[in-house]
Formats: C-alpha cells, sequence, structure tokens
DNA sequence: CTGAAAGCGCTAACAC
DNA sequence: GTGTTAGCGCTTTCAG
C-alpha cells in the first residue's frame, strides 16, 4: 500500500468561459459549437474547438442538467431479486440515461424496509432525494406496496407488477405466453413427456408461467400427470431437489421445463447426478435469460426476458409521467425463445 | 397495453424558495433547518417543517451538487468482466455514491474499443462527460491502457492494476497471498493430494493464484505433480473440462482449488459426472465468493475478494485525487476465507 | 450567425 | 438566529 501525497492542488477545471475567452467569443458560441454546430460559422467553430482542445474543457454535466431541467434522479426500489436480475435493471436503465440528451441520473436504493411501515419508507426516500422510481419486482406485487408509493407523490413505474388493472404504470411480459411458446417449442421438438418445475406459488409471474405451461399441454391434448409438475422455489437447489426424484423414476419425462434458469441450472445438475446426458438423454429449459443461462454448461434453452429493455422502458414512462406528456402508460414487451445447447430433437 | 394519457401538466415541484414564502422565512432559513437544524430555533423550524411536508418539497439533488461543488461525475469503465463481477463494482460504487454527504454521479462506460485507439477513445470518453474514471479489471493490466488514461488528464483509479510499480492509483487484493491461505486451508483439513486449476495464463490475477497455491504446497513440503495443475481460463466449462479427466483417473485429488468460482462450479459439474459426492468424495474451493458461489449446491468454500469494497475506495481515492488532497493513492483490501458446503475434512 | 441578460435551485460568505 | 448577496456552469430567451 503506497501512501505518497500529491503535490499539486486541485485540479482546474475549464469552464464555457475560459474557453470562451481563449477563443475570442461569447459563452453561446461555445455552447452552440456543442449542441448546435450547424448554427455556428465554421471559422468560428474551429477557433472555439482549438481552445477546447487546449484547456481540454469537458461540459459539466451537473450545470447542463440543472439549466435545461430536464434531468431526473430515478431511485431503483429493490428488495431481494437475484443480483443477476437487478444487474440487468441497472444496465438498462443507466443506458437509458445516457441515451438521452437528457441525462438521468440513478441511484440504487435497497428497500430493506418493509413496504406496509409507510413513514418509515416515506422518510427514507425522502431523504434520498429521489425524483422519480423504479421499483423491482416482487415489490410491485404487493398492494400496499401500491399504496406508499402513491402516498409518496412521486412518479413511479413497476416493473412487472403481477396485477396490472390498477392504474399505476409499469412494464411488463407476458409469462403466460412465453411458457406456452417454450412448452410448444418442447412438443415441437417431439416430446410428450415435459415436466414442469413452478417457481414460488405467492409470485404472479410464477402462477402465470404454470398457466402458460399447462395450457399448451391442454391444447396439444396431453395429459400433465401431477407427478410432472412439482413445486420449486426460483433457487437452484430447489430445481436440483425437484428434479432429482423426477429422473431417477421409472417413468421419467423427456424434457423438463423449470419456471427460471436458477431452477433449470438446478435441473442440469440433477440429470448428472442421475447419469443422464443433457441434452442426449433429457432436454432442460429454463426461463429468464440470465447470465447463469450461459455460464453453465450445457448452455441453456430459455425464454429471454428482455430485462434491460424493460427498465430502459420504465426510464421513458418515467419520464412521461414527471414532464405530464401525454403517451404510454405502460408496455409491453415481447420475449423470445432461444435455443441453446440443452435442448434437442426427443427421437422416441 | 394501456394507453391512457394524463390530463395535467408537469407535477409542479416546489422549491426552497415556495417553501420559504410559505414558511414565512429565507430561503437560508430552510437551507439550514435541512442541513444544520442545530442553528435553528425550534419553532421556526417547526414552521418550515411544515411546509415542507405540506408542499412536499424535496431538495434538488443537481442544485445542491452544483452549488456545493463537490460532486464527480464518476465513469466505470470496463470490457468484459463477468457482470457478476461488474455489479459487485456497480454497488459498491454507488454505495459509496450515496453515503458521501456530496454525492457522486455513476455513470457506467461500455468499453468496447482497443484501449491502445487513444483518438477513439479520449473521444469517447470526452464526450461522455465524465470526470473521473473508475477502471476494471482487466483493462488497467494493459500498459498502453494507462498510457490513454494519463493523455486524457483525468483522476482515474485501477481495481486489480496486476502492475501496482507505475505510479497511478489503484485498489487490489492480494492474489497470491489469498490463494497460500485456501491452499494451507485445505491442508489443514487434512488433503495432500490437492489439484489447482489455473485462470488465464496472460492475467496477473491468475498468475498470482497459481503462484500461491505452488508455495503453500512447497512449504508444506508437498510434491505438485504436472497432472493435477490444469490451465482453465476462469469459465464454467473450462473448470468442467479441466476437471474431468482428472476425476476419472484412478489416482485422483482429494480436493480441487479452482482459481475462479465460475471454474469452481465446473469443477462441481464435473464431479457429479464422475459419480463423486462432494463434500464426501471431493472438496471444491473457488475464488471471488460472487453470487454463483451460493447460487450452486453444494454451495462453494471461497475466497472472498471484497469487489465492492474495493469499488468504494476506488471513489475515495478518486476523491483524493480530485480534489488534490493528500492521502492515500491506494489500497490493498484483504480477502477472507469463506467456508461453506463443498469442502470437508479428509479422512484419508 | 452572435451576444447580453436572466435564471435553473441551491449553498457559501458575510451581514444584521 | 436569520437574512442578504453572490455565484456554481450552463441554457434559455431575446436582441442585434
Amino acid at each position: 500500500m503506497s501512501t505518497r501525497t500529491r503535490p499539486e492542488t486541485r485540479r482546474p477545471v475549464a469552464t464555457l468561459k475560459d474557453v470562451a475567452e481563449r477563443a475570442g467569443v461569447s459563452q453561446m458560441t461555445v455552447s452552440r459549437v456543442l449542441n448546435a454546430p450547424a448554427k455556428v460559422r465554421k471559422q468560428t467553430a474551429e477557433k472555439v474547438r482549438e481552445a477546447i482542445e487546449a484547456l481540454n474543457f469537458r461540459p459539466n454535466y451537473l450545470a447542463k442538467s440543472l439549466a435545461d431541467g430536464r434531468s431526473i434522479l430515478i431511485g431503483l426500489l429493490y428488495n431481494n431479486p437475484s443480483d443477476q436480475y437487478l444487474s440487468q435493471v441497472m444496465f438498462g436503465a443507466l443506458r437509458a440515461c445516457r441515451e438521452r440528451s437528457h441525462h438521468l441520473l440513478v441511484q440504487d436504493f435497497l428497500f430493506e424496509t418493509d413496504l406496509g411501515d409507510t413513514d418509515a419508507v416515506t422518510s427514507i426516500i425522502r431523504q434520498s432525494g429521489v425524483q422519480a422510481l423504479i421499483v423491482c419486482p416482487p415489490i410491485g406485487e404487493d398492494p400496499s406496496a401500491k399504496e406508499t408509493l402513491e402516498k409518496l407523490g412521486l412518479p413511479f413505474v413497476r416493473i412487472a407488477p403481477g396485477r396490472e388493472t390498477d392504474g399505476a404504470p409499469y412494464v411488463e411480459i407476458d409469462d403466460r405466453d412465453a411458457a406456452k411458446r417454450m412448452t410448444q417449442h418442447l412438443l415441437d421438438l417431439g416430446h410428450r413427456d415435459i415436466a414442469f418445475i413452478a417457481g414460488p406459488e405467492d409470485q404472479v409471474s410464477s402462477r402465470r408461467r404454470t398457466e402458460g405451461f399447462k395450457e399448451a399441454m391442454t391444447v396439444a391434448g396431453l395429459p400433465v400427470p401431477d407427478e410432472f409438475l412439482r413445486q420449486g422455489a426460483y433457487t437452484y437447489r430447489s430445481g436440483m431437489e425437484a428434479a432429482l426424484p423426477l429422473l431417477q423414476s421409472a417413468k421419467r419425462p423427456s424434457a423438463v421445463f423449470a419456471a427460471n434458469d436458477d431452477m433449470a441450472a438446478g435441473v442440469l445438475a440433477a440429470a448428472m447426478q442421475a447419469g443422464l446426458s443433457v441434452p442426449g438423454d433429457l432436454s432442460v429449459a429454463g426461463f429468464d435469460d440470465v447470465s447463469l443461462a450461459t455460464t453453465v454448461w450445457p448452455s441453456l434453452t430459455t425464454v429471454r426476458q428482455p430485462i434491460a429493455e424493460m427498465a430502459e422502458r420504465a426510464v421513458g414512462l418515467l419520464e412521461t409521467d414527471t414532464f405530464g406528456q401525454e403517451g404510454e402508460r405502460s408496455a409491453l414487451l415481447p420475449t423470445e425463445i432461444i435455443e441453446r445447447e440443452s435442448t434437442a430433437r426427443f427421437e422416441g
């Protein structure tokens, strides 16, 4: 650990004014070559650019945002989603913030308190200084959370709220349809004996995925024996434990569809333990397409849920709401079946 | 997708001035009840607080930061670390930003260009408006990257730069020592036949971990047969493939230490395929303690690298540098052996 | 095309 | 204790 000190004092930061003086023009002209180059004579612009270069000038983000009044400080409200999910949300939100010419600021916001405890919550959020909120699942599902958020008086957008009929803005996917399509994909591959590992019963997304699976099977005229419908908890271990007895039984499925990737990875582990090769002996499909899906081997065929894009849209909706513009109040984003190495045609 | 529009125009946002008027005091008084309550008479403060409440006033972060001049916009420079690593860095940086009373802004910064391409890089970073940079590994290892960064004229701090003798600030851990201690831990558990799966040869951290392993074995007077030293690539699959032949051979190790968690998880998979139970038949240890370590089952015994804290420290160093303060120019953070379920005493 | 003036919302410095 | 005056660095008028 080196402990040198640096002699110089604070780095002098060039401002618009400095550039203007050096170039012999006004601040406005400098501002224009930065933001609307077309409105400045080429010659003048050149002088200004030289000054900018010479002074190593960089516009001050804060001052800009304050002056144009289009900047929102957004808080990310979450309690317990996986860090893979959360990091996707953050990337999406950050990208959206960067892409809009008027920058938005993102501040993460760990939410440990019970959202029902209105006073504690409002005071924490107040203090944080955020001006708008993105609410990650499963917080959005809680009806009392919605009340608290509304009491707060801040614009907010929920991601995957579950119950979308309550008027507040949200971004979601069609879990049921996605699960249905993945099931259909498995059916198209020739699988008939397909088991499903469900997520926690109290999460709406989880229930909908289960419904989608059942519906596809029913439409195909296939029965779903009780043994092929297992309860999991969205964790790797629960997926492994739900799958193991299934795979060791005499009448085992040729494919397992897990309601999220963590559980699907657990199914992979169960298959290894059962001496089954994937996808040769067993096809495995997941849901979400978090990084784990490509970390494991074989990589997982899964339903891609565009988490980052959902966060980007959330930022957009927040904007709409904050500035009282007219426009969409919510968004439904498409999912996609991603075929990787964990599924194969079933050669009965 | 509902498409309602909202009638109201932009939400009116109360400012200090509004509060001051309503409370019949000056702006400064309001500012004081917010930032230095002790300096305001209790009675006055009460009036002000009521006005704040009534107006649902929240201080404007941007204005505050601009006015006190202590806010830095920090860019996160990265190319290809895992998203689990990166999300840790982001959390740490965000936390540091929030905790300092003078807020810092974090903006992620995907770095796709060759860092050697000075012009492209500088122009991208210029445009982004960041005022300081946190550089994630392995970018910091590249000597040409350092040159580019210095040419940029912005304060920057590298995380795990590898070569720390070049004068620029950095935050690091002692990879060699950590690997040595983990190896010792395995030895203490009674293991003698320990295999090591190394990471990419061109990464300094990886080479140091390998050295640490070898050193501990040497000190213990134990030979390290060539077969027990395998080359991996920091990926799950490479860990699995490196371990499989090892575990299937007649003379297999009783413990495998992988240079990162992804590879250790791959070793777990190899063990399952080889019909070995962990930790009963085989102990497995990883390095990093990313979320994958607790996702898999059995959960991984690993070396905890305090990634988030490293990022926090990086923010601190950036501050020191930006404001030309005296103080530490770099930091060495401690690692910790985390015992979980994947290791056990070897009962030879 | 370019510039001067005013102000974004807040805090620092100095009065009273 | 409290108010007044500046001014952070930029953009938005509105003149020229």
